[in-house]
This record gives C-alpha cells, sequence and structure tokens, in this order.
DNA sequence: TCCGGTTCTTAACAAATGTGAACGGATTTG
DNA sequence: CAAATCCGTTCACATTTGTTAAGAACCGGA
C-alpha cells in the first residue's frame, strides 16, 4: 500500500514522539533510550485485529506510533470498551502483564495501527540495567489507573448529557474516529440515545 | 472502652488472618513473615476519620484488622466512593503511594477501625531483603485495578436495579454496614432511587 | 433524657433513558 | 453492478430514574 510506504518515512517523527513522551515520565538519559530502541520490535495491526485477545496472556506493551485501540471487556456478549489508546501514547493489559494471568480486558484495532512493542522479558533486563525504567513501568500503571478511576466517578456522577459533553470537551480527537456505538457503549447509553443527545445541540 | 480492650485479647486470632492473606499471595516463610510483622504499626482509626485526606500524600499501605474504610472522591461537593476495604483486606492509595502525588482519593473509616500500616520507606527495605515482597505489591494493586475495572463495566453495562442486586450477591456483608446514600452514590443513583428498588422485594 | 440533626422512606410528578421498529446511506461482498 | 450487511438516525411509546417535598426513624451530643 501506498499509504503504509508513506507512512514509514515517518519514522524519524515518530521516534521524535516517542523520546518527548518519555522526557515526560522522567530525563532518562540517550544511553538509556538507545537501550529501549534497541527491544522495540515494529508491529503492524489491521483495523479490527486484536493486540491481546481475551484469555491471552499479556507479554508485551506497546508505544502506538500511528492509529487508535480500544480496551474492552465482553459482558452478554457486548463489548464496553473500558479505554482507548492512541497514537503517542504507551498501552498494554496491566493486569496480565504483571500477574500472569489470563486477561479479561482485551485490545483490538480500531483503526490500521503501528505499534512498536517490548516484551517483559526485555522490560525486566532494563530494569537490571537501569532502575530508572521502574518509574516507567509505575507512570504506565498510573497513567491506566488514573483513566478508569475517573471515568468511574463520572458514571457513577454525571447523566448521559454530561458525560458525552465531557468526552467531546476531553477527548476531541477522539470523536470522529471510534464508531458511536463504541462511545455509547464506552458511556453506559444505548446508541440511540446517544443520536438523540447528539441531535440536541 | 471495653470493645477496645476485648479486641486486643484478639489479637492472636488477628495476625492468624494476616498470614492466611499473605499465604494466598504466595508461600512467604516465616522468616518473610517475621521481617514484615516488625515493621508494622498498630493504628486506631476512629469513625469518620480519615487514613488518608484528599490532597496528602500517601506515605503507608495498612492491613485492617477490624473495621471498615472507604476510598473516594469528591465531585461537585458529593463523595463518590469507587471502593470499600473491610478487615482482612490491604489498602492504600496506589496512585498517590507509587508516585508521590497528592492523593485525589480519600480513605476514611466508616466505623471504627483498626489497622496495622507499614510505611513505603520500610516496604523499600521489604524489597531489598526479599524481592518476593515485589509479588506482594503488585497484589494489591491489581485487586484494587481488577475492583475498579468490574465495577466501571457494571456501570456502563446494568440498570440501578441490577447493579444494586449483584452489590447485594456479591457483597452481602457490606449491604448492612454501609449508609445507604454511600451505597446509592457507588451504584451511581439517588438515595431514593436505592430506598425504591429496596422496597420492591 | 431530650433535642437537633441526619438518614431513610414515601409519594406525585417531571425528566431522562430504554425499546422496538423503520428508513436510508454507506460499506462490503459476491 | 447488485445484494446484503452494518451503522446511524428518527419516532412513538414504555420504563426507569431524578426531583421535590414531607414525615418517620434513628443517632449522637448536651
Amino acid at each position: 500500500m501506498i499509504k503504509n510506504y508513506i507512512e514509514s518515512l515517518l519514522s524519524p517523527i515518530m521516534n521524535e514522539r516517542l523520546i518527548q513522551q518519555l522526557q515526560k515520565i522522567d530525563n532518562f538519559s540517550d544511553e538509556e533510550i538507545d537501550m529501549l530502541q534497541s527491544k522495540l520490535i515494529d508491529k503492524f495491526i489491521r483495523k479490527g485485529d486484536h493486540f491481546l485477545q481475551l484469555g491471552q496472556v499479556s507479554r508485551h506493551v506497546a508505544f502506538i506510533d500511528t492509529g487508535l485501540m480500544m480496551h474492552y471487556s465482553l459482558h452478554d456478549g457486548v463489548e464496553i470498551p473500558c479505554n482507548f489508546s492512541l497514537e503517542g501514547d504507551w498501552m498494554g493489559s496491566l493486569k496480565s502483564f504483571t500477574t500472569g494471568s489470563p486477561t479479561d480486558v482485551a485490545i483490538k484495532a480500531l483503526e490500521d495501527t503501528r505499534i512498536r512493542e517490548i516484551s517483559g522479558d526485555h522490560l525486566q533486563q532494563l530494569f537490571l540495567l537501569s532502575p530508572r525504567w521502574l518509574l516507567f513501568k509505575n507512570h504506565l500503571v498510573q497513567l491506566v489507573f488514573f483513566n478508569i478511576t475517573q471515568h468511574n466517578a463520572d458514571l457513577a456522577m454525571l447523566d448521559a448529557k454530561a458525560r458525552y459533553y465531557k468526552f467531546m470537551r476531553e477527548k476531541p480527537e477522539l470523536i470522529n474516529r471510534i464508531p458511536q456505538y463504541y462511545i455509547a457503549a464506552y458511556l453506559g447509553i444505548k446508541p440511540q440515545s446517544l443520536s438523540r443527545i447528539r441531535k440536541e445541540r
């Protein structure tokens, strides 16, 4: 595909972004960042395919270069999204990754997505080489944790309209990239109700 | 108080419970458990008082010997519970504890509560003495994480009645120990609605 | 013990959300 | 290209939940 070829040319820019993200967490040295990059593996996940299937054990954490992924669990045959990760984010199923238990939160691509992943084993090696990488893992855990806790409070506190407006306000870049029935499920309402809310403005 | 005196006599039984909980996580040796116990400090938290105030930095993790605690965040002046911890549980505000940031999830006692706490510094010492204690910390994180993720899906998926029935089914020991307006807030409904649901059976 | 506040319940009504069905546009499949 | 499927919208109607207000039950402090 032409599009993929063009994206591959963007690699320097994408590296820039990865490095920026890491600097935000802590002032990693160039050597440390090289250590990480030498262990990262490029992958391409086609829209609709999974980074992590339900019941699998998560063995990798990944940085998203381009694209969009959805974390979700399954209830009565319905996919309930609990989080979204997009370009510039790190993602992983933390519970499964750290405990080795089969995951009950799957991760699949909502768009063709380009990632760079690192295995748990390699991450362990980083920890040994430079304990600073523990900060990195902590950061990932905190981020997911914060997201979910916040969303929890929103679901408990706000009505459907307020939840949708808040979503629009805080994640405007997602509103047109996620199918509405997933947004509705994420917000805890039916697609028809979301449609009604959207109409009102 | 006579009650407190009696409880202090129960100490061997409470130790039993702490040890049982640890064995569930991993087969810690007697020496390792002694290491932990030597660092635990007894505390008593009166009903309504806080283990961790909003905005404080969490510096301790604690085991609950007797009593009941509520984790909550504040929205528009309303306390929104996101979790409960009771006797036999370990508790802590993981985000604040591991990052050193001020907490946005407070923890307060819903009953007079007896805990044994360990500081982050002492926990670090344990990690150095025996890396197995890292499993312990991971276990705590996973537990909280699992709870919140599950509750999230429930809030998004179930209606008020189903949420309450599920709560009754899964945490029957809590139903009569938590004020109903807190249960209502936890379930994302108004106290009057909860009252109506309870009346229907 | 009594008082004052808090919590819980109840009710009638208003508002929000769910349900089922139909339609049309977009996308995929053959 | 045609047929089939999926997705978003709309509507009418059912059901659930919120709101407001009042009183009863309960609890803690003086």
